[in-house]
DNA sequence: TCAAAAGTGTTATCCTTACACCCATGT
DNA sequence: ACATGGGTGTAAGGATAACACTTTTGA
């Protein structure tokens, strides 16, 4: 009944720093080399089923000592626990054992900078550079992405090959179709099927039994690839994010006490990954009620001074959310 | 490195049978008396990290041998580690290992009768009758919760009791506010820390290694306890639900391959636990394009005979989804 | 004076909500 | 004929998306 089974913990903390949605990122010791590991990788740890009471605070504790920053909000994503990805701490030696990960997304509005070595905050963009769509649709996916998807669609059989197609077609909104932001996690497990993210080879050398292969030539658009698991968990946060904000007031765990509006805005478009209309921003601000004017202003931002807002965070509680039809009745029929 | 962990899968298979929400509940051997275990429990079992790929394959195959029944839509809920709470398994003996459990929601159109003894379908309403308002207010949130909920908020000191008040009114719509469906999990949660969730009681007397006493005489209005914390697991799968169906068409997991539309409604009804209004219903559902009519008809409904409608699954695949706000832009500004 | 960023007004369109009403069947 | 459940039409109000325009600062 016991195993051999070790629990890892996860976390990728986030934050917008200068309009950009950064991630926390550490390279830990390679046991081989013994220099820090080539790849970036999210700080994670195991968990002490001794020692630790809760998950959450086990992350905590970890993420504190790995770099030196003290987490905010924190929800969990999913727990992976899959053979034939590559489990994390495999890389650090979990001695062979069964590796579960539970994985966290913590938020921060300070992207403090962490005094850890190799630690560092890095752009999300950089593991995923088709989910930024603040400049217009990104320019690799027609290039790069589309047409290596396609070839991918094509050496699939029968019906296997028209599923890859709409697969494909609907998650990059390939055919003038629309894109929907949310779906990052789709899209980067499509990558991986397809055999075009750096991962999937590796997972599939090691499965083999082979020394890992170089990832050399795969094209920058398919982003950089992280150590084990990592990019799919990743992939997985910004998702939930991104959905999550919509139906949950959870930007403002990103931004500081105070704010202007445009400043809110920016926010919000650096992690959906798309421009948002300023008027009908506002309206909509005011209409739901969550910001309150301060009747201060910043004389910084290069032009009219802009009013201070703050999130008004004590009627949080109850806001039923909007989700959407459900058309309720009072009584009878 | 190597702990004494186990994990265990815990199994939500809910169904809509007869216009009533059912789960799937399990009655395990107690191992103390030889007999089947007085409280209900989900279905759940070990995972096996050598036998098993992956937590969806273990689970689908226990709950096959457990229950004679195939899962068809699964999908991961969350990952439950604290230990405060009565682990899963601790009943049928895990040896005092530290039990983590993955929590799995699984949906299906055939509430069969299940074969495997011990086995049955329950309402969720037994566990949680305050949850279904179709008839209206439930009259129990009023005549008992609600004055329970008051005592506890008054025993609470300073700070704390103002904030017990207040989350007992936005959960359970107290004072005129408006009730939130979704909010399943949280209201369980509360009457959990209020002392009033018959589990609260059994997972105190555990933790100061007292033998359990019978949790006499707490009302009924606090709905029927479960096994370990199989409650805590079956209304996060509730909630979620609730919450997915407005933005994921997964109501048409519970459905027969053709239905009627007073039929889908009804299915809605029975998991939302809220009243629908008719009219709007079709409209909002010839407007998503979710269904379509085959032009044949039910003659069985005792009135009108009623058209009947299939999903169209092949449109699933991008559909945005509606959530809200957001409001995007083409170009410029 | 002009660029840059903040902030306002107005309109067409669509969705939601609410109302009242007609249709086809079994008893 | 009438009860029962199925199904339709229409209109008010609010939210969204799209326009264009004014205001206040620093260089």
């Amino acid at each position: 009944m016991t195993q051999l089974v070790v629990i890892g913990l996860s976390a990728v903390v986030m934050a917008v720093r200068d309009g950009e949605a950064v991630v926390l990122t550490v390279r830990p010791m390679d046991l081989a080399t013994g220099t820090a590991s080539r790849l970036a990788g999210l700080p994670f740890g195991p968990f002490d089923p001794e020692g630790h009471r809760t998950f959450e605070l086990a992350l905590r504790a970890f993420v504190t000592e790995q770099t030196r920053f003290d987490l905010g909000y924190v929800e969990q994503l999913y727990t992976f626990g899959d053979k034939g990805r590559d489990a994390p701490l495999a890389d650090v030696g979990a001695g062979g054992a069964r590796v579960i990960s539970v994985g966290y997304l913590g938020l921060t509005p300070l992207p403090v900078e962490t005094a850890a070595p190799d630690t560092a905050w890095s752009s999300l963009w950089r593991y995923f550079p088709w989910e930024d769509w603040r400049q217009g649709r990104p320019d690799l996916i027609d290039k790069t992405i589309a047409p290596a998807l396609k070839l991918w669609a094509e050496a699939g059989r029968g019906e296997d090959s028209e599923f890859r197609q709409n697969r494909s077609r609907d998650l990059f909104a390939l055919d003038g179709g629309a894109w929907n932001e949310d779906r990052v996690l789709d899209r980067y497990e499509l990558l991986y099927e397809a055999g075009l993210a750096a991962e999937a080879a590796r997972d599939r050398d090691r499965a083999w039994g082979l020394a890992a292969t170089e990832p050399a030539s795969l094209a920058p658009a398919f982003g950089e690839p992280m150590l084990s698991d990592h990019r799919r968990i990743l992939a997985t946060a910004l998702g939930r994010l991104r959905g999550k904000m919509k139906y949950r007031p959870v930007v403002f765990e990103l931004t500081a006490p105070t704010f202007t509006l445009s400043e809110l805005q920016r926010t919000v478009e650096a992690v959906a990954g798309v421009k948002l209309h300023k008027q009908n921003f506002r309206r909509m601000l005011d209409r739901t009620g969550l910001v309150e004017g301060l009747g201060r202003f910043d004389v910084e931002t290069g032009g009219r001074p802009a009013e201070l807002f703050r999130f008004r965070r004590e009627q949080l509680q109850n806001r039923s959310a909007l989700g959407l039809s459900l058309p309720l009745i009072r009584e009878g029929n």
